[in-house]
DNA sequence: CCAGACGTTGTT
DNA sequence: GTCTGG
DNA sequence: CCAGACGTTGTT
DNA sequence: GTCTGG
């Protein structure tokens, strides 16, 4: 799964790695959780590519309370074109969730250890998202976003069984722009990524506290030793 | 027909 | 909004 | 994802 | 245990 992302871009980054017109103005971020603003790339219909603010946990249409978004912050890549509330949004507005990294959990012995993964060379990932836009009542638009995930590969097993679906850079443009009649064919890419793609280290357990953010979350700390009995 | 769910993860 | 369950 | 609350009345 | 907030 995916549950907590960084993002830290040097000046055009972003704009080189996702094609974007502009580069957005973004603050570092090293422990973004859902329910915060998270960026997203779109590509509207005949529009240049755009990169916003998005609430991490999408909320559908039809909610009634955009708290629901707070537990919608994946989507299973095996069942997102069927499920009620996510199907809409894989078939219409899909988005690329640029990150510098993510944190994922490894439960032993009670205890959970979070684990950064980054690109070697620490360039930037494209996470698959969707996206849903939805209307308070008095008419003010909340724009929301997901990330799919898919089983964990080789390396991302060690820590979880699950892991957030990245895509290859040559492949952005089709998973943005693919037409609603032909979202099947996108199926090769909601897969694990490869071993290679990712680098991981153990961190600090103050990431755990989502008010938490600095460069330092993302420091590697020793691995604990394996679960042992110390009878004195 | 109306009512109620609509999600993922992890743990048991 | 749309589907499932009763 | 993890952390922290989980309640009401009345007063400031 | 379950929900809300970050």
């Amino acid at each position: 799964m995916c549950g907590r992302i960084t993002l830290k871009v040097v000046p055009g980054e972003l704009a080189a790695s996702f094609g974007l017109p502009v580069e957005p103005p973004l603050e570092p971020r090293y422990n973004i959780a859902p329910t915060e603003p998270v960026a997203a790339v779109r590509e509207p219909a005949g529009e240049l590519r755009r990169c916003d603010l998005l609430s991490w946990g999408l909320v559908p249409p039809w909610s009634r309370d955009p708290r629901i978004g707070a537990k919608m912050f994946n989507a299973r890549s095996e069942t997102v074109a069927e499920k009620p509330a996510f199907r809409e949004a894989f078939a219409h507005r899909r988005c690329i969730v640029p990150v510098s990294g993510f944190y994922e959990w490894r439960r032993r012995g009670g205890r959970s250890e979070p684990h950064y993964f980054a690109a070697p060379g620490d360039g930037l990932l494209g996470l698959a998202g969707l996206w849903e836009r939805w209307e308070y009542p008095g008419g003010d638009v909340l724009e929301s976003c997901s990330v799919l995930t898919a089983p964990a590969n080789r390396l991302m097993r060690r820590i979880h069984h699950r892991m957030p679906v990245i895509l290859p850079e040559g492949s952005y443009e089709r998973w943005l722009t693919t037409a609603a009649d032909e979202v099947d064919r996108l199926t090769d890419l909601l897969v694990p990524a490869p071993d290679d793609a990712l680098r991981t280290w153990p961190v600090s357990p103050a990431v755990n506290d989502a008010r938490a953010d600095g460069p330092e979350l993302v420091e590697p700390v020793h691995d604990d030793p394996p679960d042992q009995l110390n009878l004195f």
